[in-house]
DNA sequence: CCTACCGATCGGTAGG
DNA sequence: CCTACCGATCGGTAGG
């Protein structure tokens, strides 16, 4: 869980299987919605505490610092993001159903973790490194996750796509927009969201149900790309 | 051009026809281009002043304060998207060639001005009110017109969406993520993106050629959507 | 977990 | 366009 965090050492017995202190659970929780909402820079650690209802450098206690937080914080949400996406495509063997589940899930991810989203994506420029360059490249790994189901659908003769990367780019930006404009009052459910999205998937490859090569109007024919 | 900045008064006469000082341009210029690498939070006067050579106490003879050159990159960008869309579908009546058009003048403007797009979506929290609410109120003009045009595709029995609103906001999405992928060094040109994802759009409201209507191999015959 | 405090940096002003 | 400077706020530490 908070593997990148230093815990506190001093008086923290070491009861790894009671979850730790909890505490930290709550900082890192405070953290997440401030930084989410007034951004890193915009939050102060004497906001997070307060949130807390404690003084800034009582954080330091459980927090070594600022950074540490944002470092958990954008770890925890691109290993989330990847391994859901490998336990959706790991039920089927049907790549038109993988896709559409993988859109499903990434979908539900994006609406119902949309602090961690936005902070992810807001925020990679003020992770220092070395962390910086790993974040990014587990979330390399989720994108060429994607291009690699879309090019496997393609050379199975079930999907049409003149560029599977763009392709996959753009599902995956759908779902970061979901994180963008989901109300969980709104007038959609998750569901329904994520359902609507994993048949939209399908039209953007023109994915053929049965392996009846489908025959469409001509809109998409001329495209002609190098990559 | 500037009509948010106030113009420094003292000595600059009023020769607006010959572009103003040209001065204020490249303080905007370089605030833009800091503002998307760094962040507005991230970005001090000085480092704007720096850019330029010239030291943090100047800049105010150009502008009021930080706050006015975000101010005015964010009506710049909102403004000038706005009016690109609704140029683009004032070029033909039929639905089907308004939206491929819509959504090449929208990929294309997205891989042209990333630092505007960039800063637009990241920091409108830092822009104070009531502008903030008024550049939410284009934005939501942008978001509307791209509802209305698929709606109307859809009476006219062109398009075929259970959601015209989930549509165009997936449509709108994969814009931004345009703005941040692309790079004018890359394999594909600008050309060819917007043309890819023209099509694309067509591809994800079905969008029938003639008035033929299109029969789809049933991917998405299942989709019931209240809203 | 607190109070008291540090050095650094910030946006902006004074005054020329 | 500059130097000198202001009050405020920041992340973090000392010490208990």
């Amino acid at each position: 869980m908070s593997a990148h965090i230093n815990r506190n050492s001093s008086a923290e017995h070491g009861r790894s299987s009671t979850w730790g202190s909890g505490r930290l659970e709550d900082i890192v929780d405070a953290a997440l919605t401030l930084f989410a909402e007034q951004g890193y820079l915009g939050t102060s650690m004497k906001d997070i505490a307060a949130a807390l209802g404690l003084r800034a450098p009582s954080l330091y206690n459980h927090v070594e610092s600022k950074q540490d937080l944002l470092r958990e914080i954008m770890y925890r949400g691109a290993n989330e993001l990847l391994s859901s996406h490998r336990a959706a495509i790991a039920t089927t063997n049907d790549v038109v159903e993988q896709l559409r589940r993988a859109m499903e899930t990434h979908v539900t991810h994006h609406a119902v973790n949309p602090r961690e989203v936005r902070v992810g994506n807001a925020e990679i420029q003020n992770l220092e490194e070395p962390d910086r360059s790993e974040v990014e490249s587990l979330r390399q790994q989720y994108s060429t996750a994607w291009t690699e189901l879309i090019e496997r659908g393609v050379a199975e003769g079930r999907f049409d796509s003149p560029s599977p990367r763009l392709s996959s780019l753009a599902m995956l930006e759908i779902g970061i927009g979901v994180s963008r404009w989901y109300r969980p009052d709104g007038p959609l459910t998750v569901a329904q969201i994520a359902y609507y999205y994993g048949d939209m998937a399908l039209r953007m490859v023109d994915a053929t149900a049965a392996g009846v090569r489908r025959p469409h109007s001509g809109v998409s024919d001329a495209v002609q790309l190098s990559s």
